[in-house]
DNA sequence: CACCAGGCAAGTA
DNA sequence: TACTTGCATGGT
């Protein structure tokens, strides 16, 4: 399935109904991979608390999370929750970046985005949204991360189904989009921001809307062919 | 009290 | 391949 996006009628919109920062704007790349991990499956507010308990134990840096405790590491970002898992993964991938690339973020963010991709995937606990975070937003290279409100949003408005999967969401964005990673940034969050703000039932309504884009407002940007 | 938040992996059929 | 379940804290 294609679909044409208007991307003139997307800026306007974008441009005069919201003001959706895109994330991570000041934070280090290597801060930006733990917030990226942190956040699965939470809330912004639990990382923040997890990310601060960090920054107390002067522990957001790739040095201290590869050499310190790894129980230590699962109690100061237990707010977060599945702190274990999270701790773990944390480990492995600063192992990684220790080992294999010599602490040197940058030459492993400048690899091609598969070559990112495919080691990001080794990694027990990163998956496809969680890589696609990283390269995105630490990396700053052109792909568009689907989240679940990307899914739930478009197959309410009938341009997907709801069990198509990540890969070929993806595919779609990146087939109908110029790869413009500013674009795909503020275009992840804007569909993180509308599915948060629209009821949970169905479907979305004039009462359940953002900024007053609604459902009609959403159908006039991504126009079926 | 219930529900869910910017997922992932392992298990089952 | 397509579901289901465990992982876990904190806010509403």
């Amino acid at each position: 399935m294609t679909i044409k996006i208007n991307l003139r009628k997307i800026y306007e919109k974008m441009g005069q109904q919201y003001n959706v920062d895109a994330w991570w704007n000041k934070e280090t790349p290597f801060e930006i991979i733990v917030g990226a991990i942190l956040v699965q499956n939470t809330n912004w507010n639990n990382v923040q608390l997890a990310l601060d308990n960090l920054h107390k134990r002067q522990c957001l840096s790739l040095h201290e999370i590869h050499t310190t405790n790894l129980c230590d590491l699962q109690t100061w970002i237990r707010p977060s929750g599945f702190y274990k898992q999270k701790g773990t993964t944390l480990k492995q991938i600063a192992d990684m970046l220790v080992l294999e690339y010599k602490s040197d973020i940058e030459l492993f963010l400048k690899n091609d985005i598969n070559v990112i991709r495919q080691k990001l995937l080794k990694v027990k606990g990163i998956g496809f949204e969680t890589a696609d975070d990283i390269i995105l937003y630490a990396a700053n290279k052109p792909v568009f991360v689907v989240d679940k409100y990307t899914i739930r949003i478009l197959s309410r408005i009938g341009i997907i189904r709801k069990n198509l999967k990540y890969q070929a969401v993806q595919d779609l964005f990146h087939e109908n989009f110029p790869k413009d990673t500013f674009l795909f940034q503020k275009l992840h969050a804007l569909f993180v921001s509308l599915g948060q703000n629209a009821c949970k039932t169905k479907p979305l309504c004039d009462t359940c809307c953002l900024n007053s884009i609604c459902e009609s407002n959403l159908k006039n940007l991504f126009s079926p062919t």
